[in-house]
DNA sequence: GCAAAAGTGTTCTCGTTACACCCATGC
DNA sequence: GCATGGGTGTAACGAGAACACTTTTGC
């Protein structure tokens, strides 16, 4: 007991530091990226590494992530989801440190390409991931199970492409996302069947010549929908 | 980008206190219960509140809940999981502090109550739960709403019940979490069909003259179908 | 006219739901 | 012998999986 009471005394705590790091999907050309950059500071300086940072004094760790998004892609509003803590005492030789890894999902389109290259950052393939600093490569893990854990239960996936897009590039993202092959007229079936997609009057040609319908995702239906308890599964 | 890198700098990093609280689940006679005591230090001293600490220097964040719940319930290799981060600026009055909200799930009865009172610490029906500091009333709430996911999608709802239970007791537990009633067939042909249940040769007669069927969850097997792919859905 | 991607329907299977009665036992 | 909770089977329905051909158009 005095133990304990000792131990909730605010000012006796030890220091530990507070990180966040970010693990930046985007959707490229039909294949899932990652963002990730050069580290600057040491230890592993020089190092591939998420993109993160301290949490400041006066931010919540959410905000934090944003900050760093903002920076690194020049981008604002973007999907961001706390993935977990990583707190191991040893995980960061620098310092005790435990870093909330936190997964967004980006539209690679939308991105401010010089930023990104400002930063010495760069987008690789799920396939291609270099080896990066401290645990980082098991965030990436962790993060894909859950963004494949998340997008059948919810339509998050549409935050990875265009605001306009075409069923056959959605599919190709779940079929990039779960590595599976997907049918396509039961893929279309269903997700037409939620009366979710707003199909339009354009058509994007740059894949066929006969071009393939452009559709929105009603997401103001969407909310309304959950709501009352509906449930969405891809 | 200077900025970014003195924010880098690990020893110019401001002081935030790290605290976890434990929201701790419990099954007792039919209803899904709390664990909550008054908490002994300002701000709020006296107030009702989850149990939790600050995380020590030389420990993880789950080493640190469950070092707190060997404190409060004198069990260990309890069922616990990370529910998220709060991490709002002014969360926590007395001083910037975040907290790794964990839930955890217990077998009331091999709980030691006499070191649940000592810690004045009691069991509070989810109906009952009283106001308690900070936010942790909202970490109840998302606690709950992730119980409810993950019980219908693991098989962690066994963590409530004694090792040995009977299926209606199972069926109940599942009422509760859900508030829902169930088709007792239909729940029974479908727990059986995943062949994970051991019959026992015992009977359980407290709650009936005829007396019902007791079994154990076959974790072993559980573990080798999860890894080929099996999803338990309840 | 042909290559290449977009778009469309039907059948079969299997899991989910709904639903009602007998069983064992303590009192 | 009766009240109480435990245990069982079946039929109807709906969602998901499997599967092949026509359409459009740029070259």
């Amino acid at each position: 007991m005095k133990a304990l009471e000792n131990r909730r005394i605010y000012t006796e705590q030890p220091k530990i530091l507070v990180a966040t790091d970010c693990i930046v999907f985007g959707f490229d050309e039909g294949i899932l990226k990652l963002l990730v950059f050069r580290r600057r500071i040491d230890p592993c300086k020089g190092e591939w590494s998420l993109i993160g940072s301290f949490v400041d004094a006066e931010e919540s760790v959410s905000d934090a992530a944003r900050r760093v998004l903002l920076q690194f892609t020049g981008l604002e509003n973007i999907f961001l989801e706390e993935l977990r803590v990583y707190s191991n005492v040893e995980r960061d030789p620098g310092a005790r440190c435990i870093s909330i890894a936190q997964y967004a999902l980006i539209r690679v389109n939308d991105y401010d390409r010089e930023q990104v290259e400002l930063h010495g950052a760069k987008w690789f393939a799920l396939d291609d991931i270099p080896e990066l600093v401290l645990d980082h490569n098991v965030m990436i893990t962790d993060a894909l199970e859950r963004l494949r854990q998340k997008t059948t239960h919810k339509p998050i996936g549409f935050e990875l492409l265009p605001e306009k897009f075409t069923i056959p590039k959605l599919q190709s993202l779940y079929e990039a996302i779960h590595r599976t092959q997907l049918d396509d007229r039961n893929f279309r079936k269903k997700l037409l069947s939620f009366n979710l997609l707003i199909k339009l009057n354009e058509k994007d040609k740059s894949t066929s010549k006969k071009g393939a319908f452009l559709y929105k995702f009603d997401f103001e239906k969407y909310k309304k929908l959950e709501e009352s308890g509906f449930n969405f599964v891809l």
